[in-house]
Parts: C-alpha cells; structure tokens; sequence
DNA sequence: GCAGCCCGGCCA
DNA sequence: GGCCGGGCTGCC
C-alpha cells in the first residue's frame, strides 16, 4: 500500500514564538516535502519567512484558518531528525523558543526573509492633493523603478512609514510587493577560452597578422593568453581565469569583449567555492612523546567505559598533538570530528597544524567568517552543493559551530574547556556549548575529549565522581619548565613611593631584562580603554551611561568616552558637565594606558595591544598574532585575550599588572576564573627558550589564589574552594537558574520581581534568592532585578526547572507583568 | 519579528 | 479633531 502523502507541515520560525506553526503542503510539493526541508510561509498579513518543516501530518488543527506553504526551498533536508531533537533539547533546557535556536543554528543566507517594495503606478495626466511628506515619497519612488519601503524610510528620516504608504495605496498612486532577499550569492568564477574555430595554430596566426594592424590590443590579448596557457603546460586542461589574463595582458576590457563578440573568445560562468583552499603538502602526525602517547592509550581505554574524558594537562603539554592523533583515528573510521576552541583568535594558529596533517578535510566555522562563507561550511557538511573539496571531516570552529549539519559525529573535542566564551550570554539561546555538545554527541553516539590544563569545577567534580574519565598529563612538552612566579606587593610598594605609576621595580626590571636579551613580554590587564572613569577633581562628578547605571570609560585613541555595555559614546569632556572645572582625571587604568606608558619607559620597543578595541575584524586579529609570532612586536599589552590558549615560543616575561580587580571581582566564581585566567597567561611564558618568569601585582600577596598559583596546585586550591560551593549551594554541587526582570520604571520591576520571588518561593521555598539589585542597575535604559534560583543536581531537577518555567510563562501573561521581560539565564556563567 | 490596532498626548 | 508615537497582541 502506498503511503498517503502529507497535507500538513508543522513549521518552526525564526522567531521567539512558543510553538510550531501548521500550513498547507499544496498537492505539487506533497510528494517531494521531507522534514528538515526549508519551506517559505507568509506570517502575519505578508511578511515572508524562511521555516524549517519539523513535523508533517494529515491531522487538519481546528478553529484557525491555514495558509499555503509559498514554496519548498530544498529538495534534500538540510537538517536530519536528530538535530531537530538536538534543537528542541536546547530550547527546553535553556528556557526558550526552537524559533530562538533555529535563529541561531543556520546562518542567515539560509533563512531569506522578505521585505517590502514600492512601486509607483501609472498615473497618467491625473491631479493629486498631496501632503509635503506624501509628495516627497511620490519624488523619491519616481526616481527608481522600485525603492524598498526601508531605504525610503531612511531618505525621509521616519521609522513607521507604513501608515503614509498606505495612503497613497488608497489614492492609487503606490502599490507594494513582498520580495524576498537574496542573501546568499554563489561566488562566480569566469574563464577564458578561444572557441574551437581558432584552437587551430595555423588559423590563430593568420588572425594574429591580421589583428596586429587593426586591432592591437586584440592581439596582445590573444597572445598572452597562448603564453599562459603554455606556460601552465599541455596536461593542466584547467580553464584560465579571466582575472588572470586581464591581469597579466594590461588591456581594457574593452578588448576581450570585442573578442567574445567576434566568437574568437568565449567566457564561462563557475560557481566556485569561497573557502577554496591549496591542497598543501600533508604530514603524517608528529610521534608523541613517552608521556603524550601514555595519555594517549588511557584516553582510548577510557572511551571504552565512558563517553567523556577529560584531559587535564599543563600548559605546553602538548595536548594539541593528542587531539590530533585521536582526530586521525576517528576519521579513519569514517566519522567525523568537531573540534571547539573558544575564540577565534586560536583558529588561525591551530588550522594551520590541522591542514598540515589533513589537508582540505578540515572546515573551519567562525563568527569573523562572512555569512556567505557560512553558508559555504554548512552546504558543505549538509551534502547540498558539490564545492571545490571534499566533505569536510573535521569541523575546527566556535560555539555556534554546534549547530552545524554534522551526520556521524564520531568525537567532540572541547579545549580549553573552562573558558567562559563557551557559553552565550545574550540573546536567547543562552546555551552552553560544551555542555550542549556532550547532549550532541550523545545523540550521535560519539565520545566527548575536554581539554584543559585549569579545569573548570564543574567538569573536574565530574573527573573525581568518576562520572568523566580522567587522565593528567603533569609534564611540560619537552622538558620546558614551569614558569617562576613572583609576587609584587603593590600596596606596600605604592607606600614606599616604589611604584613606577602602574609598574613595579621587579616588573619593570623583568621587562627591560627580556626586551635587552630580544626575548618578548606580555602585559595582561583586564580592561580595554584608557581608564574606566574620569572624574572632576573639583565636584568630584563621574560622567556616567545616560541608557546604564555605570560610568563611561575613557577612550585616549578616539578621545571619547564610550560606554562598555550598550556602546553609548560622548566626545571626551573638556570642562565637567556640572560645575565648569577643567581640573579633569582620569582613574584607575586599562591597556590603553598600559600601551601608552609603556611607551614611556620603552620607547625604542615595538609595543602592541591586542583587546576588543584593536581586532575588530578579522585580519586584524591574525596580524597581530603574526606579528608577535614573528616577533615584529616585543610587548604585547592584553586583555583576557591574550590568556586563551596562544602559543608563543618566545615569551620570556609575563605580567599581571593587577589581579586586585579580577579577585576582587563580586561572584562566586570570581576566585576559580582569576585562578583559570592568571594560570592560563603564566603559561604563556617560557617555552623553547629557557624558563620564564611571571610577575604578578597584586595588594594581597597573600591571597589564597595567589599562594595556589606559586605552589602550581590545582587540586588543592580545587579542594579548598568546592567545600565553600557546598556550603553556599553554588555549582557544580548545584546547579543555577538565573532570571533578570527588566522594565523601564524601576518599581515596576521592583514589584513584579517581589511577586514572581514570592510565587516562586511558595513552589521552591529557600532555593530562591532575592530578588537582588544585579551589578549593573540599569542597562540599555531598563532598570532590573535578578532572582537566582539554586537547584539540587538530582532526579526532581527538571520537574523544579518546568514548574519554574511554567511559572514564569504565566506570570507573564498577567496584567501585573505586563512589559516586563523576564529573561532566564540557566547555567549562568557568574 | 512585525503589522495593525488602540490609546494617550499634544497642537489646532 | 487629527496626527503621531508607544505599547500590546496575534500571527498557523
């Protein structure tokens, strides 16, 4: 019996509604539908969107009218049934919409949406009365046979210019049409080639007398092109590209189009890869030391009793060229490997290690990608599009790479597993991606490798209770030593006058000492700008945010004073805005100020600052990662930046110039990230040459991060800080949900946050805290509140995590909440 | 996410 | 009274 075609589609739309929507499947497209296959609908009076079929039916929902399907984009899904699971897990842990997670898994040149254009009707010899602003519009769309209603929005300067439009509708002098946006364009590759009539010598040469007389140029032309297509040699049958020819031939145009017209050149169209890449020469994997290749058994004896395993191996221990063997292994199995690293910065050293060894199989997926490119990555591992190369096997990428279309993920390998850059802060899908990828792997039947040399608490509590495997690797890659630490007392320095503005004596010594024996030196402070406020010396005013409760930081490169949060930005103040003073000052201090003083005690030095501020693209980021590779910069001044995972082989001195601010830091994870961080720089230093040292500035030597960080004992600063976790129910003995209340009227908040606590209160009792003002009172000009909520890890944790849910979503549909985001956070980072 | 509607504020 | 902007609602 055959089986009956579908006439219904349950869609998900990139948006945050709660549930799926129906639509008609139209008889031509019944048989060739499939779930995960792309669809376009119109929502609402016409906007159109891209949806992702999820489920298909023949069940007719009642009591709503059902729209037609526009038309189905994809003949083979682009998303298999497992990730539409996947995406619903997401969605139910992480308390919010699959609209949300589909937003965030593909790329946008995958999800077109439309938008409006106007057009201007025939009208004739007609007479109209019109306002200015009707007339202005009429002006505007005349010029252009048609204008989008954003761009004519733009040109008047009005946000809703919907109202007018359709005015002018009614007067029958607009109509409007909804178009979809191409946002994703095949790149196109065009070659040149003489057609076959001239492929003959005798005859080209008879053209070529002919031509050189007449048409010069032509001749040129022809006759660079016989020189290249000789010069690459008889047996490369590749087209020759016309950028090349052009290029090297120094005509115009003009003359190859005269070419083409008198059908002696032919020109063909290729859609070409954006991620083409030299298939350079591979290497076999380097042979792993006694201590890797031990590591490197366990870990494999390991998989075969558990699923996950974390490696917890110093700084230049050499886990990268583990991941690589292991990586070897799993392909050669036929599956494929995800391999995350926390940012972007990091690819750009590890592809190349990665390609070396194999070659055109590894994809990488980033933020800094362009979204063609995107598109390209996921094409490539969705089987949609035939590229240049060959499947990808091994994805190198960052959180978001996740989402990616993967069919037999074999491994996951997490490195540097404690970074907070794993997990996505805002918008919605707040997920972590080291915890989602363990659910992604599970549902693959693939094994999951952390590595890290400061793991986080969570996931070395799970090495203890035997719920991860675990195996150490103690020893540094070829006997490299551990840095030495000192400690500077920069309080007692400061009050023996020591203190050279930010810089220790030892420091500064340390750096000079570096700098003279052409070793290089890394500067880390925690703070992008100049200094994190300025304030008048007279009335004592500190500028602040007019949208957030904190002040502006001072920016010296741009002279302005810019907010961190919402990226409100003033030009910097001459006189105080209160009472006239031009007594101005800058306080407290981040690498802006660092690189402008160094420069002071160095000013013969090549200094560098690597923060948000100077890698806003892509290329600037790998050139200065280059550049200090190839030591073309001495000093590198940092934020945590520089802290994730680099590997410089040069680096003699690193610097914390204050850990003050990162100890100091209120939550409760403040003391085990300052640990991760200020390790994770330390090992920065020292590699191939010798031992390095560090100097960290602190007014608290004595501090019990401190003291741990000299000993180089993990575990014990590990086993003295989880005993305050138990007690004061934080993670991992606990897991916890976070919810941020957020309105523009500050008692409006205050009392929605007092009812949703005492609700929950009454559900949950003392596992709810607050409601507490957040560190950050205001923010984007919303005043907020934040409840956390701290759940046992046991067999009632998803039934309180649904109840809490289900609670938020009918409080806020009450009339006291009206207007109030509620925003859940689960695993919130701090 | 966004169109459409309703409502309140502001000027004639 | 009319027009503008903001908030709220429902979309299949």
């Amino acid at each position: 019996m055959q089986k009956e075609l579908p006439k219904y589609a349950d869609v998900v739309l990139p948006l945050a509604v709660p549930q799926y929507y129906t639509y008609n499947v139209p008889e031509i497209i019944q048989s060739q539908i499939k779930t995960g296959c792309r669809v376009t609908v119109v929502l609402g009076k016409r906007r159109i969107y891209t949806a992702l079929v999820c489920r298909l039916h023949n069940s007719r929902p009642e009591g709503i009218e059902i729209h037609d399907i526009i038309s189905l984009l994809d003949i083979n899904p682009i998303i298999d049934q497992r990730q539409i699971t996947f995406w619903e897990w997401l969605a139910d842990y992480y308390m919010c919409t699959t609209g949300e997670v589909y937003k965030a898994a593909l790329p946008s040149g995958l999800k077109l949406e439309s938008e409006t254009l106007v057009f201007l009707e025939d009208i004739g010899e007609k007479e109209f009365e019109l306002s200015p602003t009707e007339l202005n519009l009429v002006k505007l769309a005349s010029k252009t046979p048609a204008i989008t209603i954003n761009k004519l929005a733009d040109a008047v300067g009005k946000k809703d210019l919907m109202p007018i439009v359709k005015r002018l509708i009614e007067k029958g002098i607009f109509k409007i049409e909804e178009k979809l946006k191409e946002n994703y364009k095949p790149k196109v590759f065009q070659s040149v080639e003489l057609t076959t009539e001239w492929r003959k010598e005798e005859t080209i040469q008879k053209l070529l007398d002919k031509l050189e007389k007449k048409a010069p140029r032509q001749a040129e032309l022809i006759i660079r092109y016989l020189h290249l297509k000789d010069s690459e040699g008889t047996e490369n049958m590749a087209p020759l590209a016309k950028e090349k020819l052009m290029k090297d031939a120094r005509v115009s145009e003009a003359a190859l189009k005269a070419l083409v017209k008198k059908k002696i050149f032919q020109i063909t169209f290729h859609e070409t890869s954006r991620l083409a890449l030299e298939a350079g020469v591979r290497k076999s994997p380097h042979t792993l030391n006694d201590k890797q290749a031990d590591a490197f058994r366990k870990i494999k004896q390991l998989f075969s009793e558990k699923d996950i395993v974390l490696l917890h191996g110093v700084t230049s221990s050499g886990k990268t060229e583990i991941y690589i063997h292991l990586i070897d292994e799993y392909i050669h199995q036929g599956k494929q490997v995800l391999y995350l690293l926390p940012e972007i910065a990091l690819t750009a050293q590890i592809i190349q290690r990665l390609r070396s060894v194999f070659g055109d199989r590894v994809g990488i997926y980033h933020s800094k990608f362009t979204d063609s490119q995107r598109v390209e990555v996921y094409q490539n591992l969705a089987g949609l599009k035939i590229s240049d190369g060959p499947a990808y096997q091994i994805i190198l990428g960052v959180r978001s790479s996740i989402f990616l279309p993967f069919k037999n993920l074999g491994l996951v390998i997490i490195d540097e597993e404690h970074e907070n850059t794993y997990k996505q802060f805002d918008p919605a899908p707040r997920y972590n991606a080291r915890d989602a990828s363990i659910i992604l792997a599970g549902m693959h039947g693939g094994k999951v490798l952390m590595g890290t040399a400061t793991p986080s608490f969570e996931s070395y509590m799970n090495a203890l209770t035997r719920k991860y495997g675990l195996v150490e690797l103690k020893d540094r890659y070829l006997d490299i030593q551990l840095p030495e630490i000192k400690v500077v007392n920069i309080r007692e320095a400061r009050r023996k006058k020591k203190m050279k503005s930010h810089f220790s004596p030892v420091l500064l010594d340390e750096i000079k000492n570096a700098i003279d024996k052409g070793e290089q030196v890394i500067l880390f402070q925690n703070r992008r700008g100049y200094s994190p406020y300025v304030e008048c010396n007279a009335c004592g005013r500190i500028p602040f945010c007019k949208n957030c409760d904190v002040s502006l930081t001072y920016h010296k490169h741009s002279n302005r004073l810019n907010c961190h949060y919402c990226g409100y930005s003033i030009p910097n103040l001459s006189n105080c805005d209160a009472c006239g003073s031009s007594d101005i000052q800058t306080r407290g201090f981040g690498t802006e100020k660092v690189e402008d003083e160094i420069k002071i005690f160095f000013p013969d030095i090549k200094i560098s600052r690597m923060d948000l501020d100077t890698t806003r693209t892509r290329s600037s980021y790998e050139k200065i990662i280059e550049d200090f590779e190839n030591r073309k910069i001495d000093i590198l001044i940092g934020t945590q930046m520089v802290s994730k995972g680099l590997d410089f082989d040069h680096v003699k001195v690193v610097g914390i110039l204050n850990a003050d601010n990162m100890l100091n830091f209120p939550d409760f994870r403040s003391f085990e990230r300052s640990f991760q961080l200020i390790a994770q720089v330390s090992g920065r230093a020292g590699r191939k040459n010798g031992r390095g040292t560090v100097v960290i500035q602190t007014g608290d030597p004595e501090h019990t991060v401190v003291r741990h960080l000299i000993n180089d004992d993990y575990i014990d600063f590990f086993k003295q800080q989880i005993s305050e976790r138990r007690d004061f129910k934080y993670p991992p003995y606990f897991r916890l949900i976070k919810l941020t209340l957020r309105h523009k009227n500050i008692h409006t908040v205050s009392k929605a946050a007092n009812i949703l606590a005492e609700e929950l209160r009454s559900l949950l009792n003392n596992r709810v805290v607050g409601p507490e003002f957040p560190l950050i009172n205001r923010l984007y000009g919303l005043h907020q509140k934040c409840i956390l909520v701290k759940l046992e890890r046991d067999k009632y944790f998803s039934g309180r995590r649904k109840l809490l849910h289900e609670t938020i979503i009918q409080l806020s549909a009450s009339a006291e909440f009206k207007g109030i985001q509620i925003v859940p956070d689960v695993d919130p980072y701090n």
